[in-house]
DNA sequence: TCCAGAAGATGACAAATATCATAGTCAGGG
DNA sequence: CCCTGACTATGATATTTGTCATCTTCTGGA
């Protein structure tokens, strides 16, 4: 049984629901339940309808579509303080992506009707929910120009810079959010034998080191300039 | 001198602008102006400060983003009905994409104290601004997916139909908006000779035919089965 | 603890795509 | 009307990336 209240809840100093008033948060609270998700729990698939959004408090979830090929397309980490699901549940339109967890989970799901409430009602919150979805499209138009303009060396090595900066690092230095090489290749948008060799390209020329699927950065500079074109 | 006013303006069906009061849209028409622009000429440039948005009278815009190895990529064209410049104003960012016309256009320019003064009093448009921008999120998602799940040929072939549908066809039945090749390739995120090969290589096949820059679908049906993968 | 199945790694090869070179074609201004 | 520069087209070739096969290394239960 979870007793925290939304009204106390420090995450939500980090998404949109820090412009509900004081009563519409009791409300949420109320009608919010918890979930705990283990590692490679599925939160919604592609197509389902969603009955609501997950406020994230803890653990990481990777939303990705399936293509026609069968592999699956990661298009975006979401973690601690994230809201899944509100793009759905505004455009009242099944799940375009799916969202599955990549590592354990706590989430918060708040029924639809909460949400839709608010947005009808509070102009600084649907204002605030505006300037966080202007940001993600700026972002994933930022991922569009990178998937087509970049190789897949470059993507690779962006995306380790990204895992440390979004996600920081663990006590022995290596990159906190451990991804399988399926997923990374996933995010990077390549075949998984191309990921895996250029995880051994940049291990050799000492711009990584790795300990099982564990990743350390070496040289960030390097990689950053690799990612720049040098 | 443009006598034009929003309340009497159809294209205002087609945007959030249609969730504004009479009163807001008196205000947003007083302080509009109107611009007429020739193919070629930039609405802003990536990194620009923008005061206001843009409404598409006429023509269409690309929106598209200078990659380090040079090339433009062209996330977006927006025609007819759409404002262009939103996301920027409202995350009260510069932009993060140039806007330049490929058709002569004609647009109106909407300062962004009226959209700004609207956005925070009128939950509607507030809400109706945020259904579009979840529009445009999905989209983005989709183009992600697509960029790295698909072949260049069957992205060609995509970007025909996508030009069809929401371009139409002229009297001659060749697509309505007519691209260079460059801009073709830069759509799809490939070399223009890239490009330009596999338009022959359709030509060739039949499932189009070409009239100088024209293009027109002679075979949608295989097009399409190309995309999906056979 | 051991074993099976998954995940990681690597080579050999094939396919897709980019790059460079060159030539043809078109469209607009003098 | 013709010339010039930009756009289109195509071949040859290099590079990148994907695919298939095989082997090794983990890892989580029985």
């Amino acid at each position: 049984m979870e007793n925290s209240r939304c009204e106390n809840c420090i995450i939500r100093q980090f998404n949109s629901l820090r412009a509900m008033s004081r009563e519409e948060l009791k409300k949420v609270s109320d009608s919010k339940t918890t979930k705990k998700l283990k590692k490679g729990d599925p939160l919604f698939e592609e197509g389902e309808k969603l009955n609501g959004v997950f406020c994230v408090r803890n653990g990481v979830s990777k939303l990705s579509k399936l293509s026609a090929n069968g592999k699956d397309q990661i298009v975006k980490l979401a973690t601690k303080g994230e809201v899944i699901g509100q793009r759905s549940v505004i455009a009242e339109e099944s799940a375009n992506l799916s969202a599955i967890a990549v590592s354990d989970m706590e989430v918060c799901f708040i029924p639809k009707e909460s949400i839709n409430t608010t947005l009808q009602s509070n102009p600084n919150f649907t204002l605030e929910v505006l300037r966080h979805m202007a940001h993600d499209l700026k972002e994933a138009d930022d991922v569009i120009v990178n998937m087509s303009q970049k190789t897949v060396k470059q993507r690779v090595a962006e995306a380790f810079i990204y895992l440390k900066n979004n996600f920081g690092l663990d006590e022995d230095g290596f990159l906190a959010l451990t991804l399988s090489r399926e997923d990374i290749s996933n995010v990077v948008g390549t075949a998984t034998e191309s990921a895996i060799r250029i995880i051994s390209e940049f291990k050799k020329k000492g711009l990584i080191h790795t300990s099982g699927k564990k990743i350390g950065i070496k040289n960030e500079k390097k990689l950053q300039e690799l990612v720049d074109g040098f």
